[in-house]
DNA sequence: CGGTATCATTTCGGCTCCGTACCATTCAAT
DNA sequence: ATTGAATGGTACGGAGCCGAAATGATACCG
């Protein structure tokens, strides 16, 4: 079923769950790492640098550089594809799963608190 | 009204935002811009760089900067409160108030595409 | 007045990110 | 075996942002 929300509601939301991680002293993501991350968790695998690149109308070294920061931060990892050892498969980790988790409940809790 | 959502919407919610802003050539403003900015033109004025930052949970200079970007980005502009020049109260722009409109319209599209 | 507090900005060194261009590896076709 | 295409990664110079500390301007208060 879909979502109805008021235009002031939807601002309102944003602007909780923005405050919510800027005052949160998780590692601040950027939008693209976010859209990156949401993208590994929310889309079904496999997902390629190349994939996610022409996914988010990036170039390749916006991913690996992703890639690298979300990856020391132990929130993806990567694996060389066997069958095409050209490939690097981007895979969730338990870390990451929390994290997008716990974003989730953010989003649910704002959205309870929103006013009229 | 509370709007209710289950977590794999609201993070699909998230999702597709954060796509369709990384996709548009809007120039990309980061958590932290996006924050000051929503609480500029959804909170009541007025609005000081101490007072953001304290909402913020940051230090004066994030703000500064912040500003920097944005107005000449035209999305704020500052003045010198005449009652108290210490101070600077940040005003809307027309441009940011389209801006913001614009973000939350992505907002509502988003949130009425969304799957079961 | 003089001294202190308040507010915003600037400065500094350091870090991250950007896009372009280039490089290394691997595969597939000949 | 050789070539060409495809995939990720790296090097580089430039730009933006960070926090801490110093600066400048204004207000308050004795």
């Amino acid at each position: 079923m879909s979502i109805f929300m008021r235009p002031s509601q939807a601002l309102r939301l944003w602007q909780q769950v923005s405050l919510a991680e800027v005052r949160a002293d998780t590692p601040d993501l950027t939008m693209r790492q976010m859209a990156i991350l949401l993208t590994i968790y929310l889309d079904p695998p496999p997902h390629t640098v190349r994939g996610l690149a022409a996914k988010l109308g990036v170039t390749k070294p916006v991913i690996t550089r992703a890639l690298d920061t979300m990856g020391s931060l132990k929130l993806v990892s990567r694996h060389r594809d066997e069958r095409d050892r050209r490939n690097v498969l981007v895979r969730r980790t338990v870390e990451g799963a929390l994290f997008v988790e716990r974003f989730g409940d953010v989003i649910i809790a704002k959205s309870a608190e929103l006013p009229l």
